[in-house]
DNA sequence: CGCCGGAAGATTGTTGAACAATCTCGGGTT
DNA sequence: AACCCGAGATTGTTCAACAATCTTCCGGCG
């Protein structure tokens, strides 16, 4: 999708819905639209552009700007503009390391009742695959492994893992994705779930790292090739 | 210190330094005078006054509210204005639940170098409580937490247990504080050190995961008081 | 032919002012 | 004493202007 095509978008969004907190609608209007990839990483946000086709003023959007800079959505460049967010190698690097240390201590944290959240992932996961649905099976990834750091029960914790999976969605959307990329994972993900309803939580948590090991190499292998 | 002579202050400051980055200027400005306890828990931040004294205009100031109150340091009631956060039960709740997540996790890591690190802020400790220093015994018992979260080498992990270390100052300057509160933290990190550098990691992560229960439950009663 | 200033145009950074919406406080009524 | 209502004050939101910086294009020079 082309960005004169995404302004025509927004401008059709902006007529049809009233907003409350201008700013944050704004804000969620461009990341729904960057998440789904219609604006790729890399392209320039253009304020006047913006400005006019969502009907706000440049101060409205400039605070959407801050907010979406906010979750590294979005880079600033001073007296130059702000653009989709480009994950280098090291920001993978960094979001394998958060994602080290949170999701493997989450799964070692006795959550209670997520039991059947999971089980329901892996299900909605398994159909996805059989489908040959792709973005359904990297949906049902994403909320597994939301829900692994949600056992841990704390707000913070989620609102990290949720910005360290938008920004996981932004790497996909800036390498050329591999259409075959999750569909291991879905075993990988019910294996996990096996092991923590037989309680052995620390074989669980040992496989899961391993598993982000391997995850971080191959996108860093796609990434610098 | 009165919010007049916090605005008196302020005015001071604005002649004599000249900010880059206005709005980051003036949130960093207030952040130090709410973390030094100068702008008390529950204390409103009038706009008018705070532009005036500050020298910049409301738009600005504004922005700085918006970043402060994403750290939790100010608490936004729509259309009656921005307070200094007074952190309640439930939000001490929510702060051990991160560091307990976080604290006994990172000590499980195999962090490097991190151990002379670890020893002066130990030595610091103690220099403090020989001398019945207070605010030098908070500061090394931030530090020394700071530094365990340190040892897992992530910037955003860094960020988060620095957001609820700040909160933690606040809850410190909301209820009336117990001067001797810190005193006996101070071998109990040290403790920590030891069993660190004897390389049993195990167990110094449970002592540590039963001393965050234990400080959880007498700030708790604390507050509840 | 290619490279190096330099001015014009465009874009972003920052601020001040205006207007609308909501709350607070006082006075009056029942 | 409880309730209602209007004036004043404060906040939420937007617009418009100016300053600073970058980009582009053009002519001169080696």
């Amino acid at each position: 999708m082309t960005f004169d095509e995404v302004l025509a978008d927004l401008q059709a969004q902006a007529k049809t819905t009233k907003h409350a907190e201008t700013g944050l609608w704004v804000a969620a209007q461009l990341r729904s639209r960057i998440e789904a990839g219609k604006l790729k990483p890399g392209s320039k946000l253009a304020e006047e552009a913006l400005c006019e086709a969502l009907g706000v003023s440049r101060n409205t959007l400039r605070e959407a700007f801050t907010a979406l800079h906010a979750e590294h959505i979005v880079t600033r460049i001073p007296n130059r503009g702000v653009f989709v967010a480009h994950p280098t190698a090291d920001d993978i690097r960094e979001i394998y390391r958060v994602r080290r240390f949170l999701e493997p201590a989450a799964v070692l944290w006795s959550g209670d009742a997520s039991m059947e959240t999971l089980a329901g992932i892996i299900k909605a996961a398994r159909a996805a695959a059989v489908d040959g649905d792709i973005p359904g099976m990297a949906g049902a990834n994403q909320d597994f492994h939301r829900a692994i750091v949600e056992r841990a029960g704390s707000e913070r914790l989620n609102n990290l893992m949720d910005q360290v999976l938008a920004e996981m969605r932004l790497v996909f959307h800036s390498m050329a994705a591999n259409p075959a990329f999750h569909e291991p994972y879905v075993e990988d993900n019910a294996k996990i779930v096996e092991l923590l309803e037989a309680g052995k939580l620390a074989a669980a948590a040992d496989f899961l790292a391993g598993y982000l090991d391997r995850a971080e190499a191959q996108l860093l292998a796609a990434v610098e090739r």
